[in-house]
DNA sequence: TAGGCTACCAAGCTAGCGCTTGGGTCGGGA
DNA sequence: TCCCGACCCAAGCGCTAGCTTGGTAGCCTA
């Protein structure tokens, strides 16, 4: 079998078969044999592969992230003022969102599940991460006079984050708005508000 | 067997003691058997009060979605300006998120996958309504001139419903904020954004 | 006090789960 | 030519899922 470092064509493209398959339809309502089925092979054949199903999961989240805290290190180490940092933010999460569509359906369904297990747990330490980048910002666009002193950021984090993922749900990348013009128009409801100057 | 219009306490109970474990563990990870164990019964049993495991699932989702679209139609129908209609619409789903946790939770989490399943086919029928009721509000209020003209209302309505929504995976009614405390919050920053003025 | 109703138990059925095992095929390097 | 490694099949193991069946204890009513 194939170790983690070792990498095999086949192997990735076992990976996003089974990805599509657990956005679809949940991780644990996807069974190697469906898997197997779409990968055109039967369902042990996977095991030549792979040492389990959650080896395959893994791969999927674990690279995922990892590429999404390298994003977000940049945008922060590039320094710029808190507004233009937190639109970066927010439209990396978007791209990231159309070019890892699977990988982050899969963790918005079963993030509670996932986080049960042991294997898991760095599912915890990359929200953990995410959480500080962000809230930083906004703490520094709140002390730089850029954001509302009236809000609460930790509330306001927590909408901001929500909002943006949970549109993995509809976002289609082959739909009528793109990436970022959907972070555009997010950002626009975000700073100016809704109602009428 | 008691039927669904014939109701019965017990009936009732368990339907919610499933609802708990539904919205923790996930619909298709909660076994007829944790159901029993978390009742203090065998899990055949359950099969005295509901013909399948789906039947507790209906019950729930069903008597919550008639609540929650009736609330809607109230709050329609008094016929205020849109701003103070969408505040008010605001306001009851985060009540309705703080009231039924558990069945708002299964709804967001096993929504794609019961929309697959004939027997919930009405699911799809409520969103349709509750889409229909935001967006006119929305419309009303740009034709109004109380909202801004350069929002498309179609992508600024699943913004507000998913981060209205999506709270429920970390609001707690015991928490340090009430639901309308929160709607508050949610509204100010929906209304006037984030930027300082 | 007999009969029926509600609520449950004890036991087990079938289907399908993740995974294992032993073996087969085929292309590339020595 | 020989063999190794990558890749896959066929079959099935142990287990758990949702659900069924036949029976029973206690209560209410006539």
């Amino acid at each position: 079998m194939p170790a983690r470092g070792k990498p095999s064509q086949r192997r990735d493209a076992l990976v996003q078969i089974a990805a599509e398959l657990f956005a679809e339809q949940g991780y644990r309502a996807t069974t190697v044999r469906h898997i197997g089925d779409a990968a055109g092979v039967l369902s042990g054949s996977l095991y030549h592969h792979f040492d389990s199903k959650e080896t395959i999961l893994d791969e999927l989240l674990s690279s995922y992230l990892e590429e999404l805290l390298d994003t977000y290190g940049t945008i922060v180490k590039a320094g710029d003022d808190p507004a233009a940092t937190l639109r970066e933010l927010v439209r990396a999460s978007f791209r990231s969102l159309s070019e890892h569509r699977a990988a982050v359906t899969v963790l918005q369904n079963e993030r509670n599940y996932l986080r049960t297990l042991p294997r898991f747990g760095y599912l915890t330490k990359s929200e953990e991460e995410v959480r500080r980048t962000w809230i930083a910002v906004l703490r520094d666009g709140i002390s730089a006079g850029d954001f509302r002193k009236d809000q609460d950021p930790v509330v306001t984090y927590r909408f901001l984050r929500d909002s943006v993922w949970v549109a993995v749900r509809w976002f289609r990348a082959d739909g009528p708005l793109s990436a970022d013009e959907l972070a555009d128009h997010y950002l626009a409801l975000i700073f100016e508000g809704l109602r009428a100057s």
